[in-house]
DNA sequence: CGATTCCTTGAGGCATCTCAAGGCAAGTGG
DNA sequence: CCACTTGCCTTGAGATGCCTCAAGGAATCG
């Protein structure tokens, strides 16, 4: 199994897994489950918003269902953008590049959130995702997506909130990078996870992360030994136990309060 | 005239000039220039990338023109979203307010650039919007501009192209403040000003500031007194000459340079 | 003409970075 | 099965870039 995330494994060796093969009778258990209609993540998801018959609608979108294993990318920086991604399974962070070769990580994804939103503005993708676990994807094609929404003035105005959702979620984070300090960072970075781990039925106090201290910093805007110093600081202020990427919040209000002290 | 940019002008005084005030004969001298198709904004603003017919669609858009003055709100977080609006004149600053009261500046608007797209996430604006000079701005009704966009895909394809390319924008801030030093910041800045000035027909090389080193500041995620030493380290390196918000930048590929080491 | 706002500059402090060393866990090859 | 490598994390010590606090100047306004 490849651990690093830095290396460049080949996307084109993605298993891509069409819904005609799924109806085939393949390995899969449930064909209906890719499906938007049937998901059980229609409610974080594309869906989210939309009353019965829009989502019966976008089941005529035909979308692939897409295995990405640890450490592949979904997509690249500069290439061409033909697909929306939504999460099935798994962690994703998205990240741009800079010239002398440092990353910055730009967003981490989750089970129902979507990819690529920013490969419309030029018509190929401006940053990179790659897989911080094994995941599962629905590569929905843009150009049918665009095509179901003239046809629903509700699909299409979900699409633009979930675009504008996109927006003020990077509003949040100019304000984390331009205006708190270490401990706030992390503070808001921990509740974030916590609270979307609940969404999805997880533990809100207990979880593992998937990315590592280094991705964690270049997405806060901090190096890593700061936010493992900033990890041990927590743990001794008792607002938290954490083990390398697992993490048990055990003051909830002590890290809101780390936090809220300044935003919100 | 009000020179504050904290004062909380009331936006209910705004001047606001229907296309019905306009037709009936006002002062107004061309009343026709309120239509997009005629517009000498339309490369820039949100008929960009459409044909003729479908800009004059546009004009079937009933917008308000309306007038703001330096120091007043277009809009204000947590109101209702009903307007997108395009600036025809003048300059703006949206930003987002953190509890303590001191404010994150998320971006600045010029003439041909949008202003609320963050307001479909939630159906409230997630920023204000301020103008720094007096200006003159198109108030799209979001509800007529939906409607309107359901009776072409192309239309609906620009107005989801100007949302992602505000998404790539911010990605770009984010960088800019996760990874770059003070000068970086600075130069990135001002290039990307001196880009929006040449775009709009006016010098790339000399150009007033509408806004304080303060907004600098926030906006690039630094104090107002590093700000102003930055300006003056750029004089002293020959790069750009400053006196106040008036900057002449002499050597654009020495400030290129200052910025490109690491960026791209 | 005083009040106010904005900008510049200096001096000192501090939060974070840089550099460095060591530990742990998992994978690898003999 | 054990030595060795590799990747990731933690911690320390010292350096530094930016912040904080403070003072003064210039422009604008009432």
């Amino acid at each position: 199994m490849p651990t690093a995330i830095h290396q460049a494994a080949p996307s084109a060796s993605v298993h891509i897994v069409t819904r005609e093969a799924l109806r085939a009778g393949d390995a899969m258990p449930s064909p209906l489950k890719t499906l938007c209609s049937t998901c059980h993540l229609k409610d974080l998801c594309l869906p989210c918003g939309l009353t019965g018959s829009d989502v019966e609608r976008l089941d005529d979108l035909h979308f692939a269902r897409r295995r990405v294993r640890e450490g592949q990318h979904l997509y690249r920086e500069g290439e061409k953008f033909q697909f929306i991604y939504a999460v099935r399974s798994g962690t994703f962070k998205s990240s741009v590049m800079l010239k002398d070769g440092r990353e910055q990580v730009t967003g981490f994804q989750m089970a129902g959130e979507l990819l690529g939103l920013d490969g419309l503005a030029a018509g190929k993708h401006a940053s990179s995702a790659i897989a911080l676990e094994d995941a599962e994807i629905c590569a929905i094609p843009y150009a049918h997506l665009s095509e179901l929404a003239a046809t629903s003035s509700d699909l299409q105005h979900v699409i633009s909130r979930l675009m504008s959702r996109e927006i003020v979620r990077e509003h949040s984070l100019m304000m984390l990078l331009g205006s708190m300090n270490a401990e706030e960072r992390l503070a808001a970075f921990l509740l974030n996870i916590s609270q979307r781990m609940k969404a999805r039925g997880y533990s809100a106090s207990e979880f593992h992360l998937r990315m590592s201290r280094a991705e964690i910093g270049s997405y806060l805007g901090m190096k890593l030994e700061t936010v493992s110093r900033t990890f041990s600081a927590f743990q001794h202020q008792r607002l938290l136990e954490v083990d390398k990427k697992h993490v048990r919040i055990t003051d909830l209000d002590g890290l809101q309060q780390a936090f809220d002290l300044r935003v919100q």
